[in-house]
DNA sequence: CTCCAAGTTTGACGGACGTCGTACTTCTCC
DNA sequence: GGAGAAGTACGACGTCCGTCAAACTTGGAG
């Protein structure tokens, strides 16, 4: 395990619904986590540069940062490069719902 | 029926989930809906001073047009005000359970 | 008809946010 | 251990967004 990976046991709690809000309201991040979820199950995760496309690296890095914040994701070691897993039993736990919610209406709408 | 009034059939579309999530975003948003959608099952209505605390009244107007935009309300007359209804039926059908998923969020983090 | 209360419109302003380039770090693989 | 790929940190910049005050509109009460 690398230096900079955190255990899921000391991971920030997840935000409060307005912030998780926030996190999730930017077309970048709701892409990144919409991949991430559309993900074979419990294995959901990814390296970085598979999350999204037409972005700068710093960009990219900006918005791995604030669905981190929100508590979203967990940064993981993905093969050789890093990546993100989808927090998906805590995000179940803080807002029962509320992600199957969103990825249903995003599925819905293609 | 005033003259502003918009008949139910003629209402805007809920907006994408992107645009949704983005009006739901902001702190004075949210609470307008959880006033709201807080009060007795279908008759979810009121006028518009009820529905916020400390902003101007034309801030609360702009938050208001956000949430009309993205098809979350609906402006209607409430006794001798002006008032908004919340579209729980359009906004279940386009995200179903995405504002209950919300709510039960909110209400458990007080 | 006139007045008042309640909302809306408009314009301005300040701070927050998304974006990028560049320089830096840290892994991996030879 | 050196080279290079993959991300991160930092600083700058422009735009969007939330906020307000002031002037205007509208519906209702008297």
């Amino acid at each position: 395990m690398p230096s900079w990976e955190i255990p899921s046991d000391q991971l920030p709690p997840v935000a409060a619904v307005q912030k998780l809000l926030r996190a999730l309201a930017d077309p970048a991040r709701l892409e990144m986590v919409r991949r991430l979820a559309s993900l074979p199950e419990d294995k959901a995760e990814a390296p970085c540069s598979d999350l999204y496309e037409g972005l700068s690296k710093s960009t990219a890095t900006h918005h791995f940062k604030i669905l981190v914040e929100a508590g979203v994701l967990h940064p993981v070691m993905v093969g050789p490069s890093r990546g993100h897993r989808l927090r998906r039993p805590a995000l179940q736990e803080a807002a029962p719902g509320l992600l199957d919610a969103l990825m249903a209406a995003l599925a819905r709408e293609r």
